[in-house]
Formats: C-alpha cells, structure tokens, sequence
DNA sequence: TTTGACTTGTCAATATTGTACAAGTGTAAA
DNA sequence: TTTACACTTGTACAATATTGACAAGTCAAA
C-alpha cells in the first residue's frame, strides 16, 4: 500500500492499537508533534527510526524504506524536478560506493 | 559522465575558464566556500542554483537534476539503504500529485 | 457534561547551516 | 628570492530551521 510516511505511522499505529499517547511516549516525543507528523505537517526526525521501528515492531530497513523514499518523493515534487533524477541518484550510489573504495585501497 | 555536484561545478567552471573567485563573485559567495563545495566539504544551498545556472549558462533543469540526484545518492548511501528506495519514491511522486488533485477538486 | 483521542498554534530552546575572514599551501612568472 | 594568484582549510559568528513543550481547542462516545 502507498501511503506518505505520516499515514504510514498512523495505519500501523492503528494496527497495533496504540493511541497517539502512547505511542508518542513509546518514542519519547510530544503526541502533539506525532500528530503533527501522520498528518505531513513536520518531519520525522531520522534519530527516532530506530526506535519507532522497536514501537511498532517492523524491520527498520522497511521502515528506512518508507521515511527515505517519502523525503525523496517530497523533494522531487515540489522541486519540480524529472523522475530521471532518480535514475540518476542510483547510478551516483554506485559511482560514490566505487569512489570510497578506491580511496579505500589508496589508504593502505 | 558520472559526478558529485561539486566535480560537476568544477568541470563546468573550468571549461568556462573562470577561477573560483570569478564564479562566487557571480554568485554572490565568498570564493573559499565554493572551494568546500566543490571538494564536497560542504553542501551547495539550493536557492543559488538559479544563479550557478545562469553563471554557468547550464539550463536549470539540468543543475536542478544534478543537484537532487547528489542529495539522494549521498542520503542513501550514508543512509545504507536499499536501492529499492528510489522506486518506491518515484511512486509516491506520483500518489502525491494524484492526492493534491484530488485535494484540489474538493476545494472546487 | 465528562472523558479521552486527536488537532492546532505558538514560542523559546536547540541544532543546523551559511558567511566571512584569516592564514595557510603550491606554483609559476619576474 | 619574492611577488602574485589560485586554491584550500580552520574557525568563529550570524542567520535559519527544527524541535520540544504546552495551552487551548474540536469532536465523538459514554
């Protein structure tokens, strides 16, 4: 299912019958500001995935998935930017992984 | 060809034939911050890329789509995520369109 | 009409980022 | 040499953005 990463939080919350209290207090933050979030009015703080993934019992790396995946979304739609921008970015992830490692090589 | 958004500033500056001095003084910023750009020490702020696109005389799109695709690739790197992300992000570019026409017939 | 879940606005505190400037390296021409 | 120029790097300070906290609200069910 697609869903901003908001939503996310709010259907699995759901799922696991926690009210924004108690979820809020599960990671350490104000209900307020989660509802803040399921609703796209501010951002997750990424230092909170680890133990959101822990509140909610999912993989981090689905969890990692989602909030990436919904910043990128944001940033390109509003920027107005093409989709080829990804297509882009990955190739750049391979060019920066073989870039380290021959910096790797140079070091020893 | 395949670079960081600095290596691209870089190339294009050189191929312009302009030091660094030059092009900040274009764009309004002190010459030894754009030398932290294009050595990646630091990140170029997105309200100048108009302006390095008209020094450079790139079309906007293109800087625009360098520029992101930087931002993501880096993200996900530090970020070790799956590549898979970016797919899932170009879906969500298009569930936020679909939603804020929708959003945008109900205001109607 | 009370309670609990949620939403929204505000603002000080904090963190992040940008800017400017000083002081450096390296190189090449005078 | 020494002067000049392109570039790099470190580090404060300033400007911005993000976060945390709380008050005050809506809404629905009991």
């Amino acid at each position: 299912m697609l869903t901003t990463f908001g939503e996310y939080i709010r259907k699995h919350r759901a799922e696991k019958g926690l009210t924004l209290t108690q979820l809020a207090a599960k990671i350490g933050m104000d209900s307020a500001n989660l509802s803040k979030i399921e609703n796209g009015r501010r951002s997750f703080d990424e230092k909170r995935l680890k133990s959101l993934s822990q509140a909610l019992e999912i993989d981090i790396e689905e969890i990692k998935m989602e909030y990436f995946s919904d910043l990128f979304a944001h940033k390109l739609y509003h920027s107005n930017c093409s989709s080829e921008t990804l297509v882009l970015a990955e190739k750049k992830v391979k060019y920066l992984a073989q870039k380290s490692a021959k910096q790797g090589k140079i070091t020893f």
